[in-house]
DNA sequence: TAGATACCATACAATATCGTATGGTCAAGA
DNA sequence: TCTTGACCATACGATATTGTATGGTATCTA
């Protein structure tokens, strides 16, 4: 017994409260918030619940932490990339659906949240915020390229829907075939837009 | 406490499998597929769990049953309800999305059923038949109206999407302006379909 | 190298939850 | 009315899970 204790001395991970967040992330993606149990994930981190209770004083304090987690590291994180890349509001839009659909954006963990959301009035106002502002990015970029606000508001919500659509169906597609449908999809949310003039920004 | 007991048992449920399926999808729908505890619903129905085991072997068979029920009752809903209308092609797939955004769609379960099948094999491959079927048969709709193949899988996927984003997306939106915009995504996934020849069959 | 600090293990008490075993009650039929 | 079966309550044991209290160890710093 002296031995595994040794053992489990030398794989001392020294985890810090976004180690914890991290895994909590995971975790929530799996089975949902009610999923997160602290002896769970202290299964997964190789440690006792005496790590655990040493960076989070419960476990309420830590689900508190994984909506702050999810606000600040994983919700705006598109946008910012995307106004990186730069270029043109129609360049930016493309690289935007690129970006959702490239498998850096955690569905699962935002399906999960949304469905804490329906339970949940203070994460239902925090979608809502969340949802406000990458809506209102991709009403401006529409704007810039020149469309009435009904207009690019219409095509803001098509655009998010697929993303989400993308997120939610499963079907049993090819990656080549898939990818060709999400453009054809992505190009039909621009159907009659008159993008001509933003030719000379590249 | 005699007292007690005999208005207990004048509140004597009996409760059917249905009765206690139907309250399970209601918590599914609030928290997720492991939020369900025998003993939770058992409150839920004023019962004690001497109650649930008489009508399931435990919880993993409930569970089951859950989906079943899922898979028989909500899924195929819509298409039934729309086939019963009848109506011409275009006219269907009107109806299909009034139904879907009618409040009759229980999309918290869906929600908590698509995110139960992210780390569930079986749950995974339920859902993929049942978008699978969905898809098909909105497929079937366009090629009726006289699409190719390639563009009435585009045009389904875009409806499915819009589906499932006003499902997905919380937005403080009045219910006239919101109403408004639906239809207005609705009509601009048949951007460019002729329906001239269908006016006919009304 | 001694002490302080950060991080984790262990032991304990308190619930929550599961499943079983058994008995009670109501309603329908013989 | 007696019996049977459907449906539920109660009591019990077994785990699972939470949170607390306390001790241990590695690392950093003076």
């Amino acid at each position: 017994m002296g031995a595994i204790k040794k053992s489990n001395r030398k794989k001392r991970r020294n985890l810090t409260k976004e180690d914890w967040l991290k895994e909590g992330m995971r975790a929530l993606g799996e089975k949902g918030i009610e999923s997160i149990r602290v002896e769970n994930l202290c299964e997964r981190q190789n440690v006792t619940r005496g790590s655990f209770y040493w960076h989070f004083a419960d476990r309420e304090e830590f689900l508190n932490g994984i909506l702050s987690h999810w606000m600040e590291r994983e919700t705006y994180g598109i946008i910012h990339r995307v106004e990186k890349i730069g270029g043109n509001p129609y360049q930016k839009m493309e690289n935007l659906f690129a970006e959702a659909n490239s498998g850096k954006v955690d569905f699962s963990a935002e399906l999960a949240i949304r469905l804490w959301a329906r339970s949940d009035k203070d994460v239902a106002r925090l979608v809502e915020q969340v949802d406000e502002d990458r809506f209102v990015y991709m009403v401006d970029r529409f704007l810039e390229i020149g469309l009435s606000r009904t207009d690019a508001t219409r095509r803001s919500f098509l655009l998010y829907s697929l993303i989400f659509g993308e997120a939610m169906i499963r079907r049993k597609e090819g990656p080549a075939h898939r990818q060709k449908r999400q453009w054809a999809c992505f190009r039909q949310a621009f159907e009659g837009v008159d993008l001509t003039h933003l030719a000379q920004d590249e």
